[in-house]
DNA sequence: TTGTACGCGTTATCAC
DNA sequence: GTGATAACGCGTACAA
């Protein structure tokens, strides 16, 4: 590896000079800036980012903390983030939280010891306290903050949408399966749908879920079929939780959407995928990985921001767990 | 942010001694010992990572490259990198190449600049030849290779097997979709089904395609059927070409796997959540990240390690799209 | 327009 | 046992 030194003493000039040149700031004769090139090309030049960030006290690094990757909702977040943040030479430090507050408190520690200029957390940590102390711009993705910006899709809208949705299309007695407490966005959705039933003329039941886990979804979609039997519409916290309705409907022998319609949240890729395919209230996940690093980025350049708190739409898209709207109604 | 000077001046020591208690080499004094950590507390300081990659030319820090973290068989593979490095200390520098050599060469780049220690890649680049002059270990992942230590699947064996399976249940005129040319993983599977199928006694096609992307998967679903209408089987280069070919073949409403019998590669979550579940060829992806990892760390440790290449089981998952296995054969 | 010298926070090598 | 001090590679006052 060769350094700013080497450079210099190739070029026959200072060290400086070669700084200069490198940052293209103060003067520089065209002369010897040519010198230093070649040299630099010479010599396959390249600066060294640790020096630069210690020097400086910030990195070309940007930190990325989501719940875990592996949730198919998360992937299209980061891609929207690292694509936005790649653009400006930004580079990403990775890491999955799996809620725990422990492994969450160690990635933003190992964040700043590296010096990181910005963080992005998907995390569904309320207390915040994390990230109190930080002197770097935080910015939360998939979740509301009144303290830091934030970006997120309209829950409460959402499931509004979602239930307004159901009920035009004729089910009577709806369940909402209310998602984990813990997890703000979840808890959006439910209140936007119970809102909506609440001042519909439409009976519904809710259930309460603790985990977004595939396996335990299973779990209550059993549960829930069995304490509601006469369910004929299911809200589900997200698509994970309505693939596992839609399968124990289907398993049961249910007609689907004609004796159950089923609305998901997210829209996960493999949502259009299943049979019948799911209908469900997409969030835009890698535009709001997009949206949330451009606000980290003008965030760090200190410009300014009309708007700390980007609410992203939430869209209904109809596939085949829901039936046609009745016209006559 | 305390520095170790800080630290010292607290506890009335040397930075040297200080550096002594942190890094637990040399002798120090028991009372000093508690003197500076008492210190440390106070001023809750943590070494500055930058400094210290700075001066030992190393980093805690593992440069892992995906071509998509998008495609759902990645995000598993990521996961098990992480948890694996996690445990020693390590942290994981994130990017995507879309397998685009500039991006590649780009991320390989900055891993070198940031002081990486190790690298973990699983992208397509059969040449190899980016990470030639580079002075710290690589493991390739997904991938077999040469030159480098790697860890991938059987894919020859997993192609057999599928071919073997597939015939075995009664299929007559099969067809290879034969994955895209340069991505290596994908050609061991079809020659291994390929190797099979010519020396049993049915019939078969093959049909190339070049690339895992959903939508263009669709239109080589449509393309089989209209070429080859009388196919009562499909060896599928991946579980995302698979959900595909099963949906067309749904929409044409031939009866799977009555009339065709569909066999993916990989064993992707949704797999199991297809209707009907998609029969595949499972690829143990958390744990080949974690094999990877294991390996790099050894490498990095130079550890003597007994194999350089780690190939890793691929097993037949039995699901709907398979019939049952005739007994009179 | 260019060069010198210092500091960023650590670690390691010497003396003491 | 402990303390100066020189690196690590870079950026920037300040001097020339």
């Amino acid at each position: 590896m060769a350094t700013i030194r080497d450079v210099a003493k190739v070029a026959g000039v200072s060290v400086a000079t070669v700084s200069r040149v490198l940052n293209e700031n103060g003067y520089v004769h065209e002369d010897t800036r040519k010198r230093v090139e070649t040299a630099m090309e010479e010599l396959n030049y390249s600066p060294n980012e640790v020096a630069r960030s210690l020097y400086k006290k910030k990195s070309k690094l940007i930190g990325l903390l989501l719940p875990d990757i592996t949730n198919p909702f998360f992937p299209q977040l980061a891609r929207g983030v690292e694509d936005e943040i790649q653009k400006e030479g930004f580079r990403l430090l990775f890491g999955n939280s799996d809620e725990q507050p422990e492994k969450e408190l160690d990635y933003i520690h190992t964040f700043v010891q590296n010096n990181v200029v910005g963080i992005i957390s998907a995390t569904n940590d309320r207390s915040d306290t994390n990230y109190k102390d930080l002197s770097i711009p935080v910015v939360f993705l998939d979740q509301t903050s009144k303290d830091y910006p934030s970006v997120y899709g309209d829950g409460r809208e959402g499931g509004r949408t979602a239930a307004k949705e159901m009920v035009k299309r004729g089910s009577k007695r709806i369940t909402i399966l209310k998602g984990p407490a813990h997890i703000q966005p979840a808890q959006d959705r439910f209140q936007g749908a119970l809102e909506y039933l609440s001042e519909s003329n439409v009976d519904f039941y809710v259930m309460g879920t603790t985990s977004f886990a595939f396996e335990e979804a299973k779990k209550w979609a059993k549960e829930l079929f069995e304490t509601y039997p006469d369910t004929d519409g299911v809200l589900a916290s997200n698509d994970i939780v309505a693939t596992a309705v839609l399968h124990e409907a289907l398993r049961l022998g249910k007609s689907i959407p004609k004796e159950v319609q089923i609305i998901g949240f997210d829209d996960i890729p493999q949502s259009s995928l299943l049979f019948p395919s799911l209908s469900t209230m997409r969030q835009p996940a890698y535009e709001m990985g997009k949206e949330a690093a451009c606000l980290l980025i003008k965030l760090m350049r200190k410009e300014y921001v009309e708007q700390n708190h980007v609410e992203m739409p939430v869209t209904f898209i109809e596939r085949e767990t829901t039936r046609e709207v009745e016209v006559n109604e």
